[in-house]
DNA sequence: GCGACAG
DNA sequence: ATCTTGTCGC
């Protein structure tokens, strides 16, 4: 495989972005997760989770499981072609039944916090034409300074650039860093992020996705020793 | 050369 | 991401 050319790929990408708000806060209905796990000896399967929230509630309403084989392997900052299409075809289903016009989806990894504002959030932005919003555990990119305070947010800065946001959701847990996908604006971003938060680290529809893709795992393990 | 490096 | 052992608390 040819990253220098993958790499120019993602450089093309990020000049589609939108870094504008396609839906505001107070008309936002419904907020999607999604989520990846993998399975097999190999890793060769990968399960790809999705589930539909209203927005401001968080009730659950919908959700969507598909698996298929793995075609790109780990490669950091080339995560959107290991779980990219994955994850698209996980989400298409449930956002067709929505009004997408009020509709943003959450995704487990970078949006723009990325070394060519192209992580995995963006492009499922870009391929769905919906408002994405990344959330990582872990800091891929950027410069930023620890919140310290319980819901306390810091800026991830790209030069002078705010890219996103640090958040520490709890007392005790580490921060979170967000960063939008496309169409969103990083202050609206958190603003979202910070709504989703319930009692854990991350965000329910994050945590909601995660939790269907381990179980959806435990279950194709076990229909696999019925046959 | 060295450190960093989503899931 | 995945695996695994151990501890704590309801």
């Amino acid at each position: 495989m040819d990253l220098e050319k993958l790499r120019r790929f993602q450089e093309e990408l990020a000049k589609s972005v939108v870094l504008r708000d396609l839906v505001k806060p107070d008309e936002l209905r419904f907020v999607l997760g999604v989520d990846q796990s993998f399975i097999g000896k190999k890793r060769e399967k990968v399960i790809s989770a999705c589930v539909a929230l209203t927005f401001p509630e968080l009730k659950q309403i919908d959700q969507n499981v598909i698996i298929e084989d793995v075609n790109f392997p780990y490669i950091p900052t080339f995560l959107m072609f290991r779980e990219g299409d994955p994850a698209v075809r996980g989400i298409k289903p449930v956002l067709e039944k929505l009004n997408r016009k009020r509709t943003v989806v959450i995704v487990d990894g970078s949006g723009i916090a990325h070394p060519r504002r192209c992580g995995l959030a963006t492009y499922i932005a870009l391929k769905l034409k919906v408002p994405t919003i990344g959330v990582t555990k872990r800091k891929l990119y950027g410069d930023v300074e620890l919140p310290k305070e319980e819901m306390e947010a810091k800026p991830i800065y790209d030069g002078d650039e705010i890219i996103g946001y640090a958040l520490k959701p709890c007392k005790l847990c580490k921060p979170i860093f967000i960063s939008p996908g496309s169409y969103v604006t990083p202050k609206t971003a958190l603003e979202i992020v910070k709504a989703c938060i319930r009692n854990h680290k991350l965000p329910e529809p994050i945590r909601l996705a995660h939790e269907l893709a381990t179980k959806s795992k435990s279950h194709s393990l076990s229909s696999f020793m019925e046959l």
